[in-house]
DNA sequence: TTAATCTTTAGAGTTAACTCTAAGTCAAGA
DNA sequence: TCTTGACTTAGAGTTAACTCTAAAGATTAA
């Protein structure tokens, strides 16, 4: 049993030409054709296409998961490439997480700062809390 | 006391031309110019780009953002809308947070697969480790 | 004062990742 | 069989966010 490019792209939230586009790219040279020519998504290859999802949206560039692809279809050789890619994909996702912490602080900071204001109807929240300025002077100097 | 285009630039971990591109899209119109139509940033304005940076950095269009600048110039009648765009980024963030975490489950899956398969040089990690293959069916399901 | 190094603008070019169109082919239901 | 809707390709167009260029003006150090 197989998949349409509509049924594999419903399964993996994308549509049908975001799919042939990333095949145009070279990221699915494991999807078959049947003999009428078109595209039959087995249950592996919608597998393929959650790992693709997974690395871009972790933010890796599609350049580079077709690297990945290429040395999947490569062969046992590869199997150091692949798994140093994933560590390496590892550490920037949590780089990634580390930045977003600290973005965090910083809208948490301001929904603070904007509720007082919005209590009150004006910006002077310093005035009336000396405490939030210290924390946004922690918050924004680097 | 103010900084160049270029000091500011620096500062913040843009490129100057990036800063004129920011302020040509509207991001930066609180930037005053010397007499002479130099920009000149105040440690204030040092402020403003760090909070662009932040919302940027957390996915949010820079069309969004100078929504956000602009709800800031128009005055105090805006602080609800601005303490909304805040509460609604916090939640955007977290959304994010929770798919990164569940993306960083798939990754470190496919470490401990072709740490196996880096071992023994080849790619039977499953017949090896049938657990390993229950994980993977219940990572990549849904 | 002069050279080197900024900065200014308008506007063109780039990159990634889609997104769509046209013209034709294929498949499934009535 | 016919119609409707999904599929095919090549290739053009779009969007966001830069990124760069050219030509001219401003600033700074020697």
């Amino acid at each position: 049993m197989s998949y349409s490019i509509g049924e594999a792209a419903k399964m993996v939230g994308l549509t049908a030409h975001t799919l042939r586009f990333y095949d145009k790219e070279g990221l699915l040279p494991f999807v078959k054709k049947t003999s009428s020519g078109l595209r039959a998504f087995t249950e592996s290859d919608i597998e393929w296409l959650k790992i693709i999802e997974c690395l871009k949206g972790t933010g890796l560039p599609l350049k580079q998961i077709k690297q990945y692809i290429d040395w999947c279809m490569e062969g046992d050789s590869t199997i150091p490439q692949r798994l140093n890619m994933f560590i390496e994909q590892k550490k920037r996702v949590e780089e990634q997480k580390a930045k977003w912490e600290k973005h965090l602080e910083k809208i948490n900071f301001k929904i603070k700062y904007y509720e007082d204001a919005a209590k009150h109807g004006d910006l002077n929240v310093f005035e009336r809390n000396p405490k939030l300025l210290e924390e946004k002077k922690r918050l924004f100097e680097d």
